[in-house]
RNA sequence: GCUGUUGUAACUCAGUCGGUAGAGUACUACCUUGGUAAGGUAGAAGUCACGGGUUCAAAUCCCGUCAACAGCUCCA
């Protein structure tokens, strides 16, 4: 491969690469840290890592230091050859190298398992490989970051040292990708949401997110649409209590399995739990009367605020809190009936993410190792998810055993514009509560029945959602979700009353307008405008007062020319009603 | 929670060897009344994250706590 043009399109190609940069990395850390231990060093989504057990500290200047050596590697061309032992011999070999962790991942490997090596010039590595030819195509290298990882990823183990790295043929490519993580951290929901003013994340309540006059104007807005679209799907809402009687989450099990995350509560001696989950309170809901099988499917939705203990590490801006809004529904149904109900959550979820211009990836999860329920009904299940899937012709990827022990799911995962994906939309059945709480509907037999039951949610977490939102549009917002729609700047202090006069008309034709009529130069007013990303901004003075006509700016499309108040209105709410992207 | 880094005005940051704090932006007042990305002058604004310690003296050195950031593990 050394000679060939690399087709860096193949998957395969760009893993392989990855991988044999990271040996390079390796090989260099081993030449300036002689006594560094080697633990492993796969290629991943955006690049590679490689892990090492050293006492010193790797540095930002380490990690120059180290491009540096891993460019002589390249240079040296040396050739990538493999070679076997015997397993014995290879243990013998980690040994004598005094490589601890090979040595471990060797003895892990079965008694007749071909035990390969890769060597390339004064290095020699315990590998599977493949790798290329020789070490001449790793052209661009730039390692990352440097963060530390246990051992085999087990807190019980040892903290290693792991350097990040990307690495591509050419230079340009590089730069390229170092151009799009410039744009990601222009994009940072959190950097954004201070500068639009949209929430705030204060110490005293780490996160807890507070959200500002403009980051309510999204999540109401948010909400409205789903509101109305969820009504229009048979869907009636409830809204449950965010604490409840501790016993409640003894029946649903959340003690057992979830206490760990929740938190805790005393009224008058008595114990409570904050509510990390909705479906407890829905399946009190649900008990509340009898059913009939002539009632089924009842779709009932709840925007539910949940709080969970998450670790203090793992907080990052709206993406990951301690707590947040589920656009939860519970839908309850006859067994036969699943298919057709997880068909139209699946519509749903498609027609929501296309509002947005999201593209979406979709996971059928399974039944894993401990589950609970009856094996047939798994089948069942299963079969009513796939066939649901099928029926749209949605392609779907299958996480064979990695459904939840209480029933098997559909995630989705949404792409925003920076092409990263998360997980937003999930449809699980679940076998557990409906049992947990003795549900049951009178069937055309005159006999209780258990109904089938699915939670979804859409959104996920609308705190979640707002922070993908933002980045996803670098915070140009559809019009319909924008903070501020138009703001009318004058030129002079003389054109006050006529800014205020279309501002009332703007806002009586239901639009969010503003007006800046400061004592500051136009362009200064403009920069700010446009610094705050608002959706349209007119500029008026003597020739506006005048005829009448409105200099518009998009944010989005730059200078529209004059138009009369009346059709820049029209305009507007065609835009906001058609929540145009 | 773990590893590493960081914490100075509302924001972005400077502050050398330990000698009681500075810039730009924003804010307030005044001047300026201007046409598409920053007009001028002045003023106010800080318990240097918090709590201990060392020292004649701590933003600076040491210890602890809290928080943020990058990862790990976990997750909507």
């Amino acid at each position: 491969m050394a000679n060939e043009r690399l087709n860096f399109e193949d998957e395969q190609v760009r893993k392989t690469f990855r991988h044999t940069s990271a040996h390079i990395l390796a090989q260099a850390v081993k030449r300036l840290f002689p006594e560094a231990k080697l633990a492993i060093g796969p290629a991943i989504e955006n690049g590679f890592y490689y892990d090492f057990d050293l006492e010193h500290k790797f540095t930002d200047e380490d990690l120059r230091s180290l491009e540096k050596e891993m460019e002589k590697i390249v240079k040296s061309a040396y050739p990538i050859e493999r070679f076997e032992l015997p397993r014995e011999e290879a243990a013998r070999f980690a040994e004598e190298k005094g490589e601890p962790y090979k040595a471990e991942l060797i003895a892990d490997l079965a008694d007749d398992a071909v035990i390969y090596f890769y060597r390339q010039g004064d290095f020699t590595d315990l590998c599977a490989g493949p790798h290329l030819e020789s070490t001449v195509p790793v052209k661009a290298v730039r390692l990352t970051s440097v963060a530390g990882a246990y051992w085999r990823g087990s807190e019980k183990n040892k903290m290693l040292q792991r350097i990040y790295g990307v690495s591509f043929p050419e230079q340009s490519a590089l730069d390229e990708y170092l151009a799009k993580l410039e744009e990601a951290k222009k994009r940072d929901h959190r950097k954004i949401g201070a500068e639009m003013d949209l929430f705030a994340v204060y110490d005293e309540g780490p996160g807890f997110p507070f959200f500002m006059p403009n980051g309510m104007i999204l999540r109401n807005e948010l909400e409205r649409f789903w509101r109305e679209e969820h009504a229009k799907r048979g869907y009636r809402e409830i809204k449950t209590p965010l604490i409840l009687r501790e016993e409640l989450w003894h029946t649903s099990g959340h003690w057992e399995h979830y206490r760990d995350n929740m938190y805790f509560t005393k009224i008058d001696d008595n114990n409570y739990a904050v509510k990390p989950m909705n479906c407890p309170g829905a399946m009190l809901a649900y008990k509340r009367k009898m059913y009939s099988y002539r009632d089924f499917p009842i779709r009932v939705a709840e925007m539910g605020q949940v709080h969970r203990h998450e670790l203090s590490g793992v907080l990052h801006g709206l993406m990951r809190v301690r707590t947040f809004t589920q656009d939860d529904a519970h839908i309850f149904m006859l067994p036969e009936q699943i298919q057709d109900e997880v068909i139209g959550v699946i519509d749903f979820i498609d027609y929501v993410y296309k509002i947005f211009g999201f593209k979406y990836r979709v996971e059928l999860s399974t039944r894993p190792e401990i589950h609970m329920g009856a094996d047939e009904e798994w089948e069942h299940a299963i079969d009513a998810l796939k066939g649901a899937l099928e029926k749209k012709g949605a392609h779907y990827a299958v996480n064979k055993g990695d459904g939840a022990f209480y029933g098997p799911k559909i995630d989705f995962h949404l792409e925003d514009s920076m092409g990263r994906t998360w997980q937003c939309g999930t449809i699980q059945l679940d076998f557990q509560m409906p049992q947990r709480f003795d549900l049951t509907y009178t069937g055309n037999d005159g006999e209780k029945h258990r109904p089938a039951m699915i939670h979804r949610v859409i959104f996920g977490s609308v705190e979640r959602f707002i922070g993908i939102l933002t980045e996803h549009f670098a915070g140009k917002f559809p019009l319909w979700l924008a903070p501020v729609q138009v703001r009318i700047l004058t030129v002079t202090e003389k054109f006050s009353g006529y800014a205020l006069e279309l501002a009332e008309k703007f806002r009586a034709a239901g639009l969010r307008a503003e007006f800046d009529v400061r004592n500051e130069k136009i362009g200064y007013k403009i920069r700010e405008a446009r610094n705050a990303r608002d959706s349209y901004i007119v500029v008026i003075g003597g020739k506006e007062a005048e005829s009448g006509i409105l200099p518009v700016r998009s944010s989005k499309e730059g200078e529209l020319g004059g138009m009369s108040a009346a059709d820049f209105i029209d305009r507007l709410r065609k835009e906001i009603a058609e929540k145009s992207i």
